[in-house]
DNA sequence: TATAAAGTGTGATGATAATCACATTTTTTT
DNA sequence: AAAAAAATGTGATTATCATCACACTTTATA
């Protein structure tokens, strides 16, 4: 018999795990949590597609998700990864505005939701909240612009490897030869990422580890050396 | 005799003519008056470096600015282009940040200014003001994820072909013949914003006036036809 | 744990834009 | 209006990445 899990208790994380909340006392929290639903994605799941009405400002509690457009050709380009805390549908919080990218379950996922009209009232009395927004915002278009200022103006390699670094940042481990590191994304994603073919990140890695800067442990998994 | 401009008046503009402020009453717009500085920038002029502290949020007035970072290679690339009512310096409105990109003047500019603590207190009070920057900032990330899309997943063509769109629908006059256009900005300015060199955008014209999409009337002076 | 599906490595070839070079035009400054 | 500076047009050549093709490996699924 499969055990009853308290389904406050799981959208809690929705609200106590999330730096947008971090300011709110318990009283707080629990009035945020009633608004709160909670959904369960399988991996390769898709949560919204582009170009659709998102009326909801969606965070991510549990897993990693992809945001990405299908370009007229069919290349996919790979806009975010989500991971626990991080939150989408900004867009339509004040004004309805379809989303631009389709967000895609990577592992087993869940994602909770609080309605647009529900979420703007609450901001209205929760100033610190909106500040909070608005502070992350700001970090998300700062974080943009740096993607952007490195697609038009950096070498291929130095894109791959900032990538890299990046990865290893959220999701490496130190060891004393180097970060140890799975990688989140297939090369495929990675190309989608960088705007390159998977056939250019299979050669590109392969010659980094001829250069001596990274060493391909098993399929996905990479050291990368110091 | 210089004719006298009352300060307040030119200040004004700063006010009224913003759209983050457009929910505002006389009373309030008052207010918010006080605590506007100006600054008159000529042509060339760099108002802020990247990486320097911007303790203001600067909100254009008169004039174009464009913001761009300095690639290690010496390669600009050109993130924005601020006509009046644009505003810039939000990433440092709660928690100190150095900006990103360098914003220089185009032509002769106004930027109006408002200290960030100031600022942040004037928003505690007016929560409309403060649902306006969240929407443009929410419109601004929208636009970023656009140009990344563009730069990672379309052809140089169609990217090209869609900024000339674009600065039609900012900058162009309508004629029986199509949209008569001066553009903004320099061809190696132009690359600099699609990640191409000024060659490629200056062959790229010449093919899309031999393909029958535009005519180029003199210099900087083109004519999208329809 | 066997089987299918998805993902990866790498060669050969082709397409596209970068680079270098220099004449010409346009714009700015005096 | 003349001179200087900045911007543009275009050829020749090179570098880099995309594409196509196919064997091989890893991961997911029954």
């Amino acid at each position: 018999m499969p055990v009853k899990v308290c389904e406050r208790c799981v959208g809690m994380s929705c609200v106590t795990r999330v730096p947008i909340f971090s300011s709110l006392n318990n009283q707080q929290r629990t009035e945020l949590l009633l608004l709160v639903e909670r959904k369960v994605l399988k991996k390769g799941e898709i949560f919204i597609h582009e170009q659709s009405e998102l009326s909801v400002l969606a965070i991510v509690n549990r897993g990693k998700l992809k945001a990405y457009t299908n370009g007229i050709n069919g290349k996919q380009s790979i806009l975010y990864l989500f991971n626990m805390g991080d939150f989408f549908g900004e867009h339509s919080l004040f004004v309805p505005h379809p989303i631009r990218y389709t967000v895609e379950a990577l592992e087993d996922s869940g994602v909770c939701m609080i309605r647009s009209e529900e979420f703007q009232l609450f901001l209205e009395s929760h100033p610190d909240t909106t500040f909070s927004i608005i502070r992350e915002l700001a970090n998300r278009l700062d974080m943009l612009e740096g993607n952007l200022t490195q697609l038009n103006a950096v070498s291929v390699d130095e894109r791959l490897s900032e990538l890299l670094d990046e990865f290893a940042k959220s999701y490496g481990t130190q060891t004393d030869e180097g970060v140890l590191l799975r990688l989140p994304l297939t090369q495929e994603e990675i190309g989608n990422r960088l705007g390159l073919t998977r056939e250019t990140i299979s050669r590109k890695l392969s010659q980094f580890q001829r250069d001596g800067k990274i060493r391909i442990i098993k399929g996905r998994t990479i050291l990368i050396l110091r």
